[in-house]
DNA sequence: CTCCGGGACA
DNA sequence: TGTCCAGGAG
């Protein structure tokens, strides 16, 4: 195994001055993922790159706990892209459930269908490949090429931001998004080698969703708290600009969901009035339903009732 | 920059 | 009640 950031005598005496950019000695966090890592099921040997896809779509912006069963179930009735591909939609967002952001479903359903009829069934493992899949970001196309084919990619989700802001730039939390910086940031860190590049970006994500946690980071069991700027600078608060709540009581996005789940638990189209009823105000839930007819996620019947995509 | 779900936890 | 959570797209 190489390691391209060794630690230097000259990174040492970097790290010892509060405020400065310092190296993280990124062996030690590859044997601390090697040791401690969450037996999470996706990480598992078998895993290819389409259960790969599936998991890091059902991540966004979802926490571990809730993707676990549903993933399983996934990976159980559509084991390969074409699967997924032969299902209608109706069926692919029942079995979403309540994971949220439904239109990720609704992506990953086109996705699969691309990979079957383009990629020979085959999840690609080019990140500008990957880019083209519908879902498919910054984020996802890294992940799958590093975690699902052991390749060299920067990896940067939320908590790859606030470990590289702490432990290199010394820094409470990452400010808003830059992704060129962000990607450049992480790159600087990787190994050159390949799969001690992608251990490395699976110990990063590990790290920050484990020990260098937002609130109360366990500084005192990190693995590389002896490098860390931020540690080193007296652990400063954030000092960035403040970061934008999104709200979701009384939002479109609940009278979404609601109208939604209505769908998901019915046999087939309803009418109008059993909609009607998940929700008082008459001209958001109007504006709602639109919406997700616009989004595709519903479809009117010749009738005039309501139904998940791709239903009779 | 705004919108897009939903649940758990302080 | 506020906050966070393996982001992506318009």
């Amino acid at each position: 195994m190489t390691n391209q950031n060794a630690r230097s005598a000259e990174s040492v005496a970097k790290n010892a001055a509060p405020g400065r950019t310092s190296t993280i000695n990124t062996d030690d966090l590859i044997e601390w993922f090697a040791a401690d890592a969450r037996d999470l099921p996706w990480r598992g040997p078998e895993v290819d790159g389409w259960g790969v896809l599936v998991s890091e779509t059902m991540l966004q912006q979802t926490p571990v706990a809730r993707v676990m069963p549903i993933w399983r179930e996934w990976m159980a009735r559509w084991p390969k892209p074409s699967d997924l591909a032969a299902t209608s939609q109706a069926e692919v967002l029942r079995a979403w459930g309540k994971l949220g952001y439904p239109r990720r479903a609704m992506r990953l359903h086109e996705a699969a269908s691309a990979i079957a009829s383009e990629h020979d069934d085959t999840v690609p493992s080019d990140v500008d490949t990957l880019l083209a899949l519908p879902g498919v970001g910054t984020y996802t196309a890294r992940a799958v090429a590093a975690f699902a084919y052991g390749k060299r990619a920067p990896v940067v989700d939320t908590n790859v931001r606030r470990v590289v802001a702490r432990a290199v730039h010394g820094e409470g939390d990452a400010g808003n998004p830059s992704p060129n910086r962000d990607l450049a940031d992480v790159d600087a860190l990787l190994p050159s080698d390949d799969r001690d590049a992608a251990r490395l970006s699976a110990a990063l994500m590990e790290l920050g969703q484990t020990v260098c946690t937002v609130k109360s980071p366990g500084c005192e069991i990190c693995p590389i708290v002896a490098d860390c700027a931020w540690q080193h600078a007296g652990r400063p608060a954030y000092a960035g600009p403040p970061k934008k709540v999104q709200r979701f009581a009384g939002t479109d996005r609940q009278v979404r969901g609601l109208l939604l789940d209505v769908l998901r638990r019915s046999e087939g189209p309803v009418q109008r009035p059993e909609l009607d009823a998940v929700w008082h105000d008459a001209a958001q839930r109007d504006r709602a339903l639109d919406s997700l007819l616009v989004d595709g996620l519903l479809e009117q019947t010749e009738d005039g009732r309501f139904g998940l995509p791709g239903e009779e």
